[in-house]
RNA sequence: UCCCCGGUAGCUCAAUCGGUAGAGCGGAUGGCUGUUAACCAUUAGGUUAUAGGUUCGAGUCCUUUCCGGGGAGCCA
């Protein structure tokens, strides 16, 4: 590059009257008759930097006293000591070069804006302090984890975004399709024929890259994905969006002890890089966002955390005598306010919860020898809810297939899944997080459509 | 999808019992030599989300639809 990050010249020891070049956009300008300050940020860091620009300038009257908020800027000068107090360097402009001026219809103010209006100009909001740092929050976050795995010899698997198994049972899909909408072929009974469709078959958007992981694992031992996944449930919370990237590492050789042992390494691995690495970033959510942040991710970094059975965690609730919107009994599934119970009441840290009623779970989680409860496990994070789910997998041939039948499902659209079972079949355990899940509870983003670029939720698809 | 709450200027909000729609910020214009959401002055800016109803009169009351927020379900 042939001008200077803003990054680098705030870290630097000294200012050195040392000649810069920058270039980035006005987040701020106060002018007076014989000087302007310009606040630019290039978005390498939270913090801006202060330009003082001075009549000297040849454009002074013409173009920098004009100067406002958005304008995009190229500016050359010396780095010198702040005579103001809120920063440590500025640049004393001697050439300032206006790249793109803004009209006077621009949105974004200095003032704090609603998140709700923030949202329906999403292209200009990472401009914002609030959504600038979430991106790189973000884009930290996914590096950790990309090294966070791969340190561990981990290899990470590109499972399909296009799926044509229509029974992954995890929740509605999203159709591809090339047909006509409004002219689709159609089998003799009326219904469209799907064999005269791309695939020659049904085709959907994957829910999770699980089930293929498994099979990488089966050969590579220890695999993870990071890719987008999509639901098409009609959830309005702010804590679902219609696409979303999902990381699942599958672990051949592995029991739930070992999967709950590489889920709370993962989570304090990734949580520790973030934090290390956008200590600006996290510091402006704690005192902004959310002033609990920094407790939460206290309490990931620096507590073991609490391992308990579901029966377990029905004994608590059922002890603790405290009246529940939804009562409590062994077999139902734990309800937020049971989980918020647990882990802000009682440990006050992260819990893993583990061996739930099989009736509650999915098909592929591994029975327990009394016959009733499976190998998952949910980490609940206090003031979260849970981040990360996952079990050891069923990998007997037999259990496996007795389960289906009892589910209805049909063995033969799983015969690739099954085959695992038959050709050398391991014990083997995984699990997934939500990407914008961690991000929000990293930052205290209060609702997930800030901790992606462009949400996609039911009715909404702009940008 | 269900329950509750909300939608007034570009943004954030006010408007008493149903009685002339306002302020701050932002914009425009002018002023100001060290500012920090700068400050001071002037000024423009409105189909009160939408469709209907009650009323002499509706931002305000009733109903519809849409959108948003909080909670719940589903889940990651």
């Amino acid at each position: 590059m042939k001008y200077h990050r803003i990054k680098d010249l705030l870290l630097r020891e000294h200012a050195d009257q040392m000649e810069v070049t920058i270039k980035g956009w006005l987040k701020t300008a106060r002018h007076s008759k014989e000087l302007s300050f310009l606040n630019i940020s290039d978005g390498s860091c939270f913090a801006g930097i202060q330009v003082v620009a001075t009549p000297q300038l040849a454009n002074y009257e013409t173009e920098v006293i004009k100067l406002d908020t958005g304008c995009a800027v190229s500016v050359t000068g010396t780095l010198v000591d702040s005579l103001g107090k809120e920063q440590k360097y500025e640049i004393q402009a001697s050439k300032i070069e206006i790249v793109g001026l803004v009209t006077e219809d621009y949105p974004l103010q200095k003032k704090r804006h609603s998140y709700e209006f923030l949202r329906t100009i999403a292209h200009l909001r990472p401009r914002t302090n609030t959504i600038g740092a979430m991106l790189r929050v973000r884009s930290a976050a996914a590096f950790a984890i990309h090294q966070f795995f791969q340190s561990q010899g981990f290899f990470y698997l590109h499972t399909p975004i296009i799926t044509a198994s229509d029974c992954e049972g995890a929740g509605q899909m999203f159709r591809v399709t090339v047909l006509d909408p409004k002219n689709p072929p159609c089998k003799p009974d009326g219904s469209v024929d799907f064999s005269q469709d791309f695939f020659g078959r049904q085709a959907f958007l994957t829910v999770s890259g699980q089930l293929e992981a498994e099979t990488g694992a089966l050969a590579l031992s220890n695999v993870y994905t990071f890719g987008p996944t999509f639901r098409a449930e009609n959830s309005n919370t702010p804590r679902h969006v219609a696409e979303f990237w999902m990381i699942e590492p599958e672990v051949a050789f592995c029991d739930l002890d070992g999967d709950m042992e590489l889920a709370e390494q993962f989570l304090k691995s990734i949580t520790k890089y973030v934090v290390e690495k956008c200590s600006d970033d996290i510091a402006f959510f704690s005192e902004f966002v959310d002033k609990n942040t920094a407790k939460t991710i206290d309490t990931i970094l620096n507590s073991s955390f609490a391992r308990i059975t579901y029966t377990e965690a029905i004994d608590i609730l059922l002890k603790s005598k405290k009246q529940f919107e939804y009562p409590v009994e062994w077999g139902i599934d734990l309800q937020s306010e049971h989980e918020r119970y647990i882990t802000d009441q009682v440990f006050q840290k992260p819990v893993i919860v583990t061996n739930y009623p099989k009736k509650i779970k999915a098909f592929y989680m591994y029975l327990n020898d009394d016959g009733n409860t499976v190998r998952a496990m949910d980490v609940l994070v206090p003031r979260v809810g849970e981040v990360i789910g996952g079990s050891q997998r069923e990998h007997r041939y037999d259990v496996l297939t007795q389960r289906m039948k009892e589910l209805g499902m049909s063995e033969a659209a799983y015969w690739w899944y099954l085959d695992l079972r038959k050709y050398g079949s391991v014990p083997h355990a995984g699990f997934g997080m939500g990407f914008e899940r961690f991000v929000q509870f990293v930052t205290g983003i209060a609702n997930i459509r800030e901790a992606s670029l462009y949400p996609r939720v039911p009715g909404y698809a702009e940008f």
